[in-house]
DNA sequence: ATAACATCTTAACAGTTCCTTAAGGTTTTT
DNA sequence: AAAAACCTTAAGGAACTGTTAAGATGTTAT
């Protein structure tokens, strides 16, 4: 799975490179658009998505991918966009790129969108990010789309997506969760159930022992 | 998508062009409104809109404008005037204007009046400002109308919009808009409804945590 | 200077969302 | 089959937000 990273700034592109590289991308790297428009057009170069920072020298990213989808190319774009504080810095999103993530961004959201857009043109992500969820400040992205969870149940999917794979018991949920407030053992239950109903069935029961975070729904 | 700045200025006809020029539009110079208009009506060049200087020597833009409109063009025109020319926008605006904006001014605000423009003639603008929304000096262009803010909305505004598609909570806006003043933590509730009548429903409440600023309702 | 107006904050009440508990049903174990 | 653990649902209350209005303060117009 090629991916092309678009950025000038050297620190988020060894970043990148690291993370991509490690989750089993090929990654490509070029320091401005012209480089890389240059290599999908006069070169041939084929990649299945590409990163492209908003700010570049010359070309930006917006004139990018305007002229990526001018002449035909339907790959997946990932737009970064700094919230720089001088007015007179043109942003914008073009409508052509297929979702955008701002400066500065989490690595797991990142992935999570990235594999989204993969997902979305038909392409498999192989590395999947583990079990498709990530925690958002709203609640998570579960296969790249975004489900809005209430305090509870969100530091609750946390707990679990960190022992993903692993049984976490009640008493550990109870302690992690409610800190040690004196509650029933049944709120887990109910906030299990909660999850359950807006996640899909990812939980899994262990009997007498606890839950646990599973890639998909069991047979 | 062609425009045609007609200014003297030089400093302001090289700014213009350079972020036109990036912004995908191919520019035109006119340095004074004869030069304009005989390319319009002598050798029969067209544009998709105007930017029109309104103190220009020989010529000046009002003259220009009604001479246009006198001969049937409709293309949009956008006014720039001088802060020492406030009373002359009412005749900018008589002579068939479509907006005007004060010198100085900030290039976000023009690419929004611009492309609000031309949204108006039934030409789509291929980069939309993000989210439709510009902070202006009255107050915020939203989706291209002017909206009037108070001192206090606008603030609220802004840092909604800097952290756009991310969850604020209140203690960061009210530390950011308030910053730090004794004030109660509903003051954000009301200031947050009166940005809701005045913008329409783009604000959204993070139950427990803060707001967040979004694309559209999510009904 | 005074009146008219705009803005900001607080307060109060209404409405909503969330959390917990409780109760009855279901499944698993013994 | 009985017991234990879990599932499901609903209700009450707590916490939070929405909405409105009034008073305080500052600003502009007359």
């Amino acid at each position: 799975m090629r991916v092309a990273v678009v950025e000038d700034d050297l620190s988020i592109v060894n970043l990148l490179k690291r993370v991509l590289i490690k989750e089993g991308f090929s990654v490509r790297e070029f320091s401005t658009a012209e480089r890389f428009l240059s290599a999908v057009f006069d070169y041939g170069e084929k990649f299945d998505a590409v990163i492209l920072d908003l700010m570049l020298p010359g070309i930006n990213g917006v004139e990018a991918c305007r002229f990526l989808r001018e002449r035909g190319s339907d790959v997946p774009v990932l737009m970064l966009t700094a919230l720089s504080e001088e007015d007179d810095k043109v942003k914008g999103l073009d409508s052509g790129a297929d979702d955008y993530l701002t400066k500065p961004f989490g690595i797991r959201e990142l992935l999570a969108r990235l594999r989204a857009l993969l997902r979305r043109r038909g392409k498999v992500s192989f590395t999947p990010e583990p079990f498709g969820i990530v925690i958002t400040d709203v609640g998570a992205l579960v296969d790249g789309k975004e489900v809005k969870l209430t305090g509870r149940e969100r530091e609750l999917l946390k707990v679990l997506l960190e022992n993903r794979g692993k049984v976490v018991s009640k008493e550990e949920l109870l302690q992690k969760v409610w800190k040690g407030e004196a509650v029933s053992k049944r709120v887990v239950d109910v906030h299990v159930k909660h999850l359950r109903d807006k996640i899909g069935d990812r939980i899994e029961t262990v009997w007498g022992v606890g839950y646990r975070l599973v890639e998909r729904t069991p047979e």
